[in-house]
DNA sequence: TGTACATCAGTGAACGCGCGTTCACTGATGTAC
DNA sequence: TGTACATCAGTGAACGCGCGTTCACTGATGTAC
């Protein structure tokens, strides 16, 4: 079961309610997209009026900004998890991250429903409706990946002389390209499974670029 | 330069005024998303009036379903295109693969602003704004394009046995994966290359799979 | 312990604008005889 | 070659609904003295 690494202090009622709407309006929005999301709509489900969403958010980009707010610190904190404990498994380098894909992989498998998609393509999709803030948060997303998994890649590569010709950046960059189009294809085609697959198969390349075939 | 299959026979009046609406709506959409484009920008941008517009297109979902078939259609000459060239060059199924995969990369290296992303995405990713026959449609562009590759695959791995343990489905769906991927990254990130050098990653791992690293 | 005040977490009603859609109409071009 | 009619490719005006946003207000809870 995978927890959270900081200790969780009761919310307040009001945080409460604003984790709801968030809840509620990432699902949607993921769904349907921004623009068709209405306000309306988030706060029937959530169960208050419109006035009560206003008291929480400015207006709806700010709403934007404090869901990839959340996207962006739970990212971080589930593959810090991840590769976290894979690291705690191995020495080298090379089979930690090994180690820390098969997991990654599982916890995709895991999600009962399918993967319900990424916001951070959520947003590049639909770029103009967001202001220059939110724009900027989404980037940071895709950096913070490329960042992460270099930084995986970089001590591999010292130990582990790779034989076939692909830069560690475009290695890393392939982790989120993989995750991003494997939940694309697993959502619009309905197969869970799928995703996972891919991340193993990405999990397959790494090993070949470090280990032979 | 990319030439069509077909022979196009020119356009009447009608005919060009409807390929600009979609030429415009298709761009708006995949920036801002399908609900935040309005058929008023459209129109303006296109030159003509709303019931301009409804004489082309029975209601918004009409001209979703339209440029659906279009990118379809497009789509797949293209590739025919790519692949058909590639298989001229060579006997063998893994290098005509791996020359069209070559010729794929430089098509998405050569877009002067990067690529301006991928239709199935954005539909997938606002999938319930749709009726049951758009999301048929996109559904069907995925399959299209599982069953393309693995019609390359099939043949490749009959003559060079596989190397790394992977179903030639997930290789097949590797190639959707890491280009829809890539789009977002390159988009997201404003980097036109990313987009090419993910596919001749894929292309490497294609060839490591095949003929060993 | 009581009182005054501040903050929290909202309510209710109204706003104007933009949206997708409809309907009756029209000038230009094409086709049949 | 002329005339009647049909089709093409739209126009112009109006529609009602839903959207995001604002504003004045309020009961419940927390804090200072």
């Amino acid at each position: 079961m995978v927890q959270s690494a900081v200790l969780e202090k009761p919310l307040t009622k009001g945080e409460q309610t604003r984790e709801r709407i968030l809840d509620i309006a990432e699902s949607a929005i993921l769904q349907k997209g921004f623009a068709a999301t209405s306000i309306d709509e988030v706060i029937f489900e959530a169960g208050i009026t419109k006035s009560g969403f206003f008291y929480h958010f400015r207006d709806k980009n700010d709403l934007a900004r404090a869901l990839m707010e959340r996207f962006l610190q739970r990212d971080e904190a589930i593959l810090d998890d991840i590769f976290g404990r894979a690291a705690e498994l191995s020495e080298d380098p090379l089979h930690a991250y090994l180690i820390g894909l098969k997991l990654l992989a599982e916890t995709m498998a895991d999600l009962p429903n399918g993967h319900p998609g990424c916001l951070v393509v959520t947003y590049v999709y639909q770029d103009t409706q967001f202001d220059a803030q939110v724009r900027a948060l989404a980037r940071q997303v895709l950096l913070e990946w490329r960042g992460r998994f270099l930084g995986y890649l970089a001590p591999i590569a010292e130990r582990h002389p790779p034989r076939i010709e692909v830069t560690l950046e475009t290695l890393a960059d392939m982790a989120s390209a993989i995750v991003d189009g494997g939940i694309v294809l697993s959502k619009g085609l309905r197969e869970p499974r799928l995703l996972a697959d891919q991340v193993m198969a990405y999990r397959a390349f790494v090993r070949a670029v470090f280990l032979g075939a």
